[in-house]
DNA sequence: ATGAAAGCGCTAACAA
DNA sequence: TTGTTAGCGCTTTCAT
């Protein structure tokens, strides 16, 4: 392996020499810098990092732990995350929990052994708090993205759950619907409580009666799996004025399995239901625009959250707390009719 | 900082006495062990990668290079690449090119620099050749995923583009269309080369003409902005028996934005023109499968690409070169029809 | 079964 | 402007 120095013997300098020019640090005279260089490139020279962080503390790595990059609005929020990251000078490590708080720990076991400099973090649920103190005990900044935690403190960029909901009921409660079912998320990660909060606000500045059995809750692995069906059959199978016109699907692979298994009864959306999400539901947009959607701008989560990251890695002077929450936007589109 | 010297202090051991502990080498008294994870556990140690790096000459980390983790097909990848290496004791370092040689260079300097055991490459072009070299020239082995390189020496896990568009172009014929156009990707990713070459022999083994205007080639950069319009209309203005009753879209998203462009010059697919593309299109395909394509199986190829990359990073005995390729199923929807 | 010494490649701190 | 020394946290090697 070539070393500083291998570049030192050649360019009859000392290794620190070689050291100052590689970081451009220090005042070097430009014939020295120029021997450096040319032996550098003569012999291919590339610094290890290993080394570099043993004496530095500092990795420019930055762990990124989402809940699976092969989710669309996951991949985008790493695509963003990891354009910010290079622009900075930073590496990416990712990693997915798959909403699996086992698999959490042991990613964040890695970020800590991998001593990364900082850690973007989607959490699995508010239990991934205790995991957050164990990466501050190692003086590793976090920053959430996409979901927050009760009482967390720190930064944080998330979407508008809560307006984008209201939005969307709003918007099919203008389309003359008054039976709106809500298929949520698990209710221990923070966009389903707010997802639900804005659905039942909205509901209720509207005087439209709220009932209980119009709101039920599933869990990533039966979304997965498309699970739905037993929840979309009983919405239908509620008496007459009961049945409900809407759903409120989530998220997209919320929706997408809700209108498989409304197709698999025999229902057409929007005409015989309509169906609104959150998040986009790509790439189908760019030729047929269906679902009516809370979009949500995954990549600019990611390219904040990394920026905001940086800057308390590197201990810039910011605010103690910043609490970025990007509102969604509300695309009327297909899936969504007039009652 | 907590090290193995804290651990030891407080075990009343000698530092070597922890790392042996850690690592499960060399023979230690139950007894002891014990001491030593009672230590650790209570002083929450957790080792330094980057000082384990320097004296093993290992990372545990593998670099992988993909051209844009936000296409779905490439983010699939790198998900059963995650899994592959997590099983496997691995992490991984992700990058995007976006089909850049420039970038595909920085990426592999960061890859050398942070020392990566092994690299997954999809290179952008066969000018990536010299990058591989590079690579190699560190001791760094490479598996090429999705792509080939002309003349590469060394283990590939591809899918089977040749064989995915004969089948695709055949499914057309037997439906009766005898115009078929290809918009193809650039000719120096072996993809397009392999699509190509399976789009001309079909035709010939069919007795089908081949006219040169029929076939047309897209960059990246145009198919990610959308820009096949000018392409699609060049096709249906050709006169008469010559317009083509069928487009071969060489992947999912220049489908896409030829079916948009239909679309925009009011055409309807399949009624009009039929379209067939390599690669799913999702998540459309759960609730509404339309298009006709040569799916392939993203996720098993990273999970087979980190399983032979892992396999020559521990030198385990293989075969001198190992070249996978997995044929995609073809996939008859609504996007195509009889003619 | 355990320990001591040396060194991996680099940089911070000090010296010249 | 350049060089010397020491040490980051760990493992390899050799000793006990």
């Amino acid at each position: 392996m070539v070393t500083i120095y291998d570049i030192a013997k050649k360019a009859n300098v000392s290794p620190m020499t070689v050291s100052r020019v590689i970081n451009n640090s220090g005042n070097i005279r430009l014939t020295t810098r120029k021997k450096v260089e040319k032996a550098i490139k003569e012999l291919g020279y590339v610094p290890n990092s290993a080394a570099r962080s043993l004496t530095s503390n500092k990795t420019k790595t930055l762990g990124l732990i989402l809940t699976d990059i092969a989710n669309p609005f996951f991949s985008k929020i790493a695509r963003g995350a990891e354009d910010a990251a290079l622009d900075l000078g930073y590496r990416v490590l990712m990693s997915n929990t798959d909403e699996d708080s086992e698999k959490e720990i042991n990613y964040i076991d890695m970020m800590i052994s991998a001593r990364v400099d900082g850690v973007l973090l989607a959490p699995t649920s508010d239990r991934t708090s205790s995991q957050i103190d164990r990466l501050r005990k190692h003086d590793i900044p976090v920053v959430l993205i996409d979901r927050t935690i009760e009482q967390f403190e720190g930064d944080y960029v998330v979407g508008d759950s809560y307006d984008g909901s209201r939005k969307l009921i709003e918007h099919l409660i203008m389309y003359g619907h008054q039976n709106i079912a809500l298929i949520n998320g698990p209710s221990n990660v923070s966009t389903a409580r707010d997802r639900q909060r804005g659905y039942l606000e909205t509901l209720k500045l509207n005087d439209l009666p709220i009932y209980e059995h119009y709101i039920s809750e599933i869990d990533y692995k039966n979304v997965q799996i498309g699970n739905t069906k037993n929840i979309v059959q009983q919405l239908l199978q509620l008496e007459g004025t009961k049945r409900p016109t809407a759903i409120f699907a989530a998220n997209n692979f919320i929706a997408i399995s809700v209108i498989r298994a409304l197709k698999e009864l025999g229902l057409n959306v929007p005409k015989d239901i309509s169906v609104v999400c959150f998040d986009e539901v790509e790439p189908v947009v760019y030729f047929d625009p269906f679902f009516t959607v809370a979009a949500q701008p995954a990549s600019e989560l990611g390219k904040i959250g990394v920026q905001f990251l940086v800057e308390r890695v590197e201990h810039k002077n910011v605010e103690k707390e910043r609490k970025i929450i990007l509102p969604p936007d509300i695309l009327i589109r297909k899936s969504t009719r007039k009652i």
